[in-house]
DNA sequence: CGGCATCCGATCGGATACTG
DNA sequence: CAGTATCCGATCGGATGCCG
């Protein structure tokens, strides 16, 4: 039988990652998450994806402990789906991702949304990435840097 | 006709993003590609990819603007595939997912590959992500941030 | 509303053979 | 070595209907 491969026993972390997210469509239900989504229904209307692949991708991402399955907060019969400590830990995918596509996919001035929170609605933070010794990056260094947010 | 869904057109950068990589194999090859791959030959003993994916997603990366096609720089017949600004512009994502994928998929000690330029062989150079404003970042915090590389 | 089951066309991708 | 061409099973994913 002829499966799809895996990358989950590759000695990359990259690659492991990649396996463990699975597809895109988990990597936006993630976003929608940060983005304040809780529940089935928000999800889908925001995805515009089909309920069973949103189902799937649900099981498969709390099944990964990305997401995790809780009681309804407003005492209705239903499930929310939040964030994990590992799944908050993709932050920093999912913003280096916008970065990478507000930089190179917009005119300059196009709008484009979730830039805030739309939950707590708070201004956008600025962020600075620089080396540890206070040396600027070199935008042409490909050297493989270790990002930690202390 | 049911024609996959497309995010390009999408008014969320992540999801422009997403579009424009493709797929995971995609990302893997940048990965390469910042590790020193150049060569078709190299991607595909590193991949494990067939020869027809790798051959497909290369052009379609060539065509996205990510990598960009050269004439072989030891003179022989064939082509060398090496980062455009765009693509570089990637580093921050692989990045992120390489921490993700060690912070979650590794037993404390366990070894992994790829941590330095397979070809520079430089050491490992720790960056650090904090707030313009000089404060912590609030790991609970899931505000929108933007970064950038001075 | 939140989900599961089913169908089925479209796409993915591994294997292999072939070319220069 | 660097691809291209073709085959074909596996998987993806949109649409739809059903149910509590």
């Amino acid at each position: 039988m002829v499966t799809r491969k895996r990358f989950d026993d590759s000695d990359c972390p990259v690659a492991r990652s990649v396996d463990a997210i699975g597809d895109w469509w988990s990597l936006l239900i993630v976003r929608d998450a940060f983005d304040g989504s809780r529940r089935f229904g928000e999800f889908q209307r925001s995805l515009g994806v089909a309920k069973n692949i949103l189902s799937a991708r649900l099981r498969a991402l709390v099944a990964g402990g990305v997401l995790e399955s809780v009681p309804a907060s407003d005492g209705s019969a239903y499930r929310e789906y939040v964030l994990t400590p590992k799944g908050k830990a993709l932050f920093p995918v999912i913003v280096a991702l916008r970065q990478w596509g507000e930089q190179h996919f917009y005119a300059p001035g196009e709008p484009h949304s979730r830039l805030v929170d739309s939950r707590k609605e708070q201004p956008l933070r600025m962020l600075e990435v620089r080396s540890a010794d206070g040396r600027p990056l070199d935008p042409d260094d490909t050297t493989v840097h270790k990002v930690t947010t202390p």
